[in-house]
Formats: C-alpha cells, sequence, structure tokens
DNA sequence: TAATTTTATTTGTCTTACAATTTGATTTAT
DNA sequence: ATAAATCAAATTGTAAGACAAATAAAATTA
C-alpha cells in the first residue's frame, strides 16, 4: 500500500498511557452497542473499578472525551455521552492554524463545499425560509453586514444536519471574519456578496448539488481572493 | 441573530472548570503567536507554577489537549504543539455515530466533496501518478480490491493537504468500509467503480474543481445508495 | 400541598509520593 | 581519541488519600 501521511509519522501513532487505554475501552462501549448516544455513565468509582485505574487517570481520560466534545459532565449529576459534537474541540483544533490565513481559508472552503453539497439534499422549508430572509435582512443592513453574512453560512452548515463535523462552522466563519478585522469593506463588495448569496440560494431551492457547490465554490473562491489581496495590501502599505 | 444550534444547546456551553480554563490559556499561547505549531511547551511544573493549579488540573488539560490531538508529550522529553490533527481524534468523534450508517455516509460524502475541490486546486503530479498506479493495481486485483479503493480516497484527501481536517478520512473510510462487512461485492462493481475512479482522476488531471466534484458526487452517491440498499436487503433476509 | 432544610451523590481540586522512560553526562575500556 | 557501558537527571506517568463544591433527592416543617 502507498505511503499515507498519517502512517508516515511515527510520533502520530497513539501513545500507550493507561490514560489512552480508558479512553479506548470507553468508546467501546458506544461502538459496541452497549451504550448509545445520551445515555449515561457508570459513576467514576464505578469506571475506576471496571478499568482497575487510579482516580487521576480515570479523570484524565474522561476529561479528554469531554474536550473532544464525545462526553459531558454535570458535578452531581453525572457523566453523558453526547448527541453531537459541539464548536469547542474544533476551536481548539483550528487554533493549530491561527495566523494561517491560507490554512483558514482552505479550510473553510472545504468544510462549505462539502456541507452544502448535503445541504442541496436536505435542506427545509423552514430553513430555505431563513436563508431568503437574512438575504432581505443584509440588504437591508446600513452598517456593518458580516455578520448577517455569516449567519448565512452557518444556516446552510446547521442544514446539512451532521452531528459529527457541523460544530466546525462557528469557529472557522469567526476566524475567517477575525482575519477582516480593521479591513474596510466597499458597498460593491456586499451588492456582489447579496448576488451570491441569492445564486447560492436558487441552487439550495432546486435542491440541486452540482449547483449549490458550484455557486458557493465561485463565492468563497472570491471571499478568499478578497483576504488574500487585502493582507497583502496591509503588507505593503506596511512594508 | 437567527438562532442556531451551537447557541441553542445550553448543555454545550463549555463548563468553568479549572482544567478548561488551562486548556484556553494554553491554546492562547498558540492564538497570540507566543508559541507556534511545533514548538515545545513549558514543563508541567513550570505550567503548574505559571497557571496557579495543581498538578492533577494541569494534567487533565495537557492530556485533553493530547488527546484531541493540538499537543504531543514524550517521558523525558518533554510535550510539544503538533503541526497536525491526526486521525485518532476524528476515530474518537465518529465513535458518537457508530452503527449510524447515514450518518457516516453522510460525514463521507460530505468531507470528500470539500477535500476534492480543494485537490482539485493543489493536487501534485506526483500524487496524480500514484492515483493513476492505483487504478492500475486495482484493475489487476483479482480478489478483494477494497484496500485500493480506500487508497484512492486516501490519496486525494492527503493530497489536500489540510492540516486540520485531513485525519478525519482514516477513521471515515474505515467506518465506511467496516459497514460492508460480510456484503459480497460483485465484478460489475468493481468495473463500475474503477470506471468512476478513472473520471476523478481526469477531472483532477485538468485541477478543474467543479468537474471533481461533479465526478466524485456521483461516485460517492453511487457507494452509499448501494450501502443503503445493501444493508436494506441484509434486514429483509434476516427479517 | 408548598416551602424550607437536610442529606447524599457525584464530580472537582489538591497534596504528597513514588515509578517509568529516556536523554545526556560521566566513567571505563580499547 | 573513540566507543561502550554505566550513572544521573529531567520530565512525564501513576497512585492514594483527603477534602470541597455543586446540586439532586429526600425529609421536615409550615
Amino acid at each position: 500500500m502507498q505511503k499515507a501521511a498519517g502512517q508516515l509519522d511515527v510520533k502520530s501513532v497513539k501513545r500507550d498511557t493507561l490514560s489512552s487505554k480508558v479512553i479506548d475501552q470507553i468508546i467501546h462501549l458506544l461502538v459496541s452497542g452497549q451504550l448509545k448516544p445520551g445515555d449515561k455513565l457508570p459513576t467514576e468509582m464505578d469506571l475506576q473499578d471496571m478499568f482497575q485505574v487510579s482516580r487521576p487517570v480515570l479523570r484524565e481520560a474522561i476529561s479528554s472525551l469531554e474536550t473532544i466534545g464525545v462526553v459531558r459532565r454535570k458535578t452531581r449529576e453525572g457523566t453523558f455521552f453526547t448527541n453531537k459534537i459541539w464548536s469547542k474541540p474544533y476551536e481548539i483544533m483550528l487554533s493549530l492554524s491561527s495566523g494561517n490565513i491560507r490554512a483558514i481559508a482552505e479550510t473553510r472552503m472545504s468544510q462549505e463545499l462539502g456541507l452544502v453539497s448535503l445541504a442541496a439534499e436536505k435542506i427545509s422549508d423552514n430553513d430555505l425560509h431563513q436563508l431568503w430572509e437574512n438575504i432581505g435582512l443584509m440588504e437591508r443592513q446600513e452598517g456593518d453586514y458580516r455578520e448577517f453574512d455569516k449567519d448565512f453560512h452557518r444556516i446552510i452548515a446547521y442544514s446539512a444536519s451532521n452531528s459529527i463535523t457541523e460544530g466546525i462552522i462557528d469557529p472557522l466563519l469567526n476566524m475567517f471574519d477575525d482575519m477582516f478585522a480593521g479591513i474596510p469593506t466597499e458597498n460593491k463588495d456586499k451588492r456582489f456578496t447579496i448576488e451570491q448569496h441569492k445564486q447560492i440560494y436558487y441552487a439550495l431551492e432546486k435542491r440541486d448539488p452540482i449547483e449549490a457547490h458550484l455557486c458557493m465554490y465561485r463565492h468563497l473562491d472570491h471571499a478568499r481572493n478578497r483576504l488574500l489581496e487585502s493582507v497583502q495590501d496591509e503588507k505593503n502599505r506596511k512594508g
């Protein structure tokens, strides 16, 4: 088999600590069907007995699973498997790309292009209605419209109803938006953005995954180019 | 602002434990530019001093960051920020969808459709060569060709060179493949799959994101339908 | 029956101690 | 002078025991 990046880097092989073994065993409760999303896990004391480890080791494992979004804990109430991965884990992951404009832009393109294809198949009439309303609100907005812009993309991403990967959208939109901080937007940008949003809306209305992808690709390609150009201008001004 | 799923679910708001605060502060070392991917973190003892917490709390935080893929640790050597997110974190996240055939199939579609669009822009001549070789190997394979099938998709996904999300592909391909376990593949399936792989290859060779998406969409739509039908047949046989 | 108080459950944080791994320094042998 | 063996040190890995905090549930009181 050809070498894959994930297999080449020895350092990425998971280290065999007790805590990581506990994680695998807890995950196995899901994979084997013994427990399912939403279910309550045994108490820390019970898990300690089951896995025969110390409490700090057990808590490291559970804290890790909470950070990655697979469990949630509440004092006195207990520990539960979640139903979906929320945004914080992705925010943490994406922090590795902090300041890396190209990486953030490309991650955004990759995720949104995939999600819009799925959204075209699954989008509800209510989501379509919300998209149309959002376009109207953005048109009428006098000042900063970027929050409406983000909402447009957010609605589409969540309409794909993907419980594992939808949580990536908010951190991505926020990081992308943060990179425009201090860079003025022009009115022609707004009109063009609205025009592109409408085209995406029409493609989604037709529930056409191919056309939705095409329109979204054009939109995000444009947004990426504007971002890279703005940052280049900023560097030229400061240079 | 319209309600977004991530904001509606109060339980997804991150709890304010000391360990989670330490995570935020460590992440801030990256976001603020004080440290960057690949850099070594201060020792556990130093971090304990910096953040004024106990060692178990500190270790819970670091274990969490290791599980989510943002740091790696080695006894005696120290703790380092990673350069990319590897597969294990995604495997853990995806375990929430264990047994959920539709969710896995849709996640795979979403991710691969996004990654192929990016790959069309970025793919190297070497990757193209590897894809063509893979098609040849798959054609000549007498028995089980599924490993070659996965390799084809793996090469494309990694050729997009996205350090944050590329790690999702291996667990996805494996989970998707596991669902075919016990379901026999027919020779006509193989010929059709090779045909579709070739079309994806040609689109990538042209470096055409729109066409690459279209071909990949057709391929994955077909694979998803075959999976759902096979599982339905299996249920009918057992029912 | 509703409000208040008490109890119990479970997670959250901490201190102290020792173990394990492995890198780097030192000593010894050739 | 160099290689091999041994030792010391640095840092992470694991554990026991204790107490705190949050809060759900039970018991008591009005």
